[in-house]
DNA sequence: CCAAAAGTGTTGCTCGTACACCCATGA
DNA sequence: TCATGGGTGTACGAGCAACACTTTTGG
């Protein structure tokens, strides 16, 4: 690769290590970009994979985002945006990437999330929020179907080894269901007994003695999470938290 | 869990989607924070870790860091970064995570960079860079500390399901020195022909017809990687690169 | 010939995968 | 009694971990 032309040298490069400092130097009145927050929840309907989406500026289908108020922490803020603007309160949510985009004169950087919901949420109530199936398209800006799409790529990777199907769950579930959120997002069938001796091997789940009856067929038990919460969280850094 | 206090409503949260525009609404001058970028770039000296470290505010030792340039993307502003404070020009760099410090006033989002350079690069060669081994503790400010400290965690982690240990090596090496980092930075002994007989069955090696000869033993084969470059982009996508 | 690191195979176990049938229920 | 999904066990193969001795060189 080119080691970067050492021409355009926007920024000062002499000092070592000056603090930041982005009113310093020139005359412009500020070189920090503008910082924006944008979160993608998922949940599932209907054994599909839909997103949260707003009207953006012009009424195109946009992520939901923000910034972060003064001071706030970006988890802070990604969390206000989630309860604000799709109604959620708390959920799972992990940072995803931070870019910057700064075609035309706007220059902003962009800090992503991502986000799960389950079925016991209120999803759908929230106005102004459309919950988008995945595919075939979701139709919405370049830079946000790129996001939604590392992101999805992201939630595969991570089902593998973790546990954060559950937050797509209600509080009890059957294996089927279970199963079926597996295969949706890793978008292939999987075998019965095998996923079944392979949870169950985990000791994450417990079985309670309620029944699920529906259609006209064996009841299937419903299990519940085992309230261990050392799903989830494995290599984020709690950093950031609810500094208040 | 606690469904976040709804008082504290430091951001307008009326707007569903307005685009970011930090300089709207109230009367200060900016809502904006600044936005700095850090540098964690780790090598091997001497069997141990070391990781580069400049000279802060008041001569502390901190991370090699800058703000990006107007419109520069941030991967670009760490590659400048890393090539302007440290020397190196063109190594191993990922994106670790972004947070927001903001106690005293200066309030900052500060996106951070996992870099690894070998032993082929220039390393000492940087004025105001030290390389300081991370045991038994690096002194630095308690958040770089603890950025560096995820840094390494991450690096563990990736070592196990990608072969970026390459860049901490040499063009040629014998099976001894690739072992010999995996057992640092994993900080654990490993089986000598297991080691081996994994790492060839990857087809990732290609054997040299040159051998090391040091010290009064038998001479160790040298080997190299096969030029396939899919080894390190595991997840991280490729966006925000290479905007000139 | 001695020290010191290089190099080499086999065995057992664990885990993942493939695969087919009976069970309980409502209609 | 039939249709429908719930629930169960086994056998094979791949891959990983444990483990000790011979080889090649320089001094």
């Amino acid at each position: 690769m080119p080691p970067a032309a050492p021409s355009r040298r926007l920024a000062p490069s002499k000092e070592i290590d000056s603090g930041p400092d982005p009113f310093a130097g020139d005359g412009r009145s500020h070189t920090s970009p503008a910082v924006d927050v944008r979160v993608v929840f998922f949940t599932l309907v209907g054994g599909r994979l839909v997103v949260a989406l707003g009207s953006g500026e012009e009424g195109a289908p946009s992520l939901p985002r923000g910034w972060p108020a003064a001071e706030e922490s970006l988890d802070v803020a990604a969390r206000r945006i989630a309860r604000d603007q799709i109604g959620l309160t708390d959920r799972y949510l992990e940072q995803l990437y931070t870019f910057s985009v700064g075609d035309d004169g706007e220059w902003t950087v962009v800090i992503t999330y991502v986000g799960l919901v389950g079925p016991d949420a209120p999803v759908g109530s929230a106005p102004g929020i459309t919950w988008v199936p995945l595919h075939p398209r979701v139709v919405c800006s370049e830079i946000d179907s790129r996001v939604i799409e590392y992101a999805r790529t992201r939630l595969q990777a991570k089902l593998g080894y973790t546990t954060i199907a559950l937050y797509l769950l209600p509080a009890a579930f059957t294996f089927r269901h279970l199963q079926s959120i597996y295969e949706t997002i890793l978008d292939q069938p999987l075998d019965k007994r095998n996923f079944r001796r392979r949870f169950l091997a985990t000791g994450m789940l417990e079985r309670t003695d309620q029944v699920s009856r529906e259609g006209s067929h064996r009841p299937a038990a419903l299990y519940r999470f085992r309230p261990t919460d050392d799903h989830e969280r494995y290599l984020t850094p709690a950093w950031d938290e609810e500094r208040p």
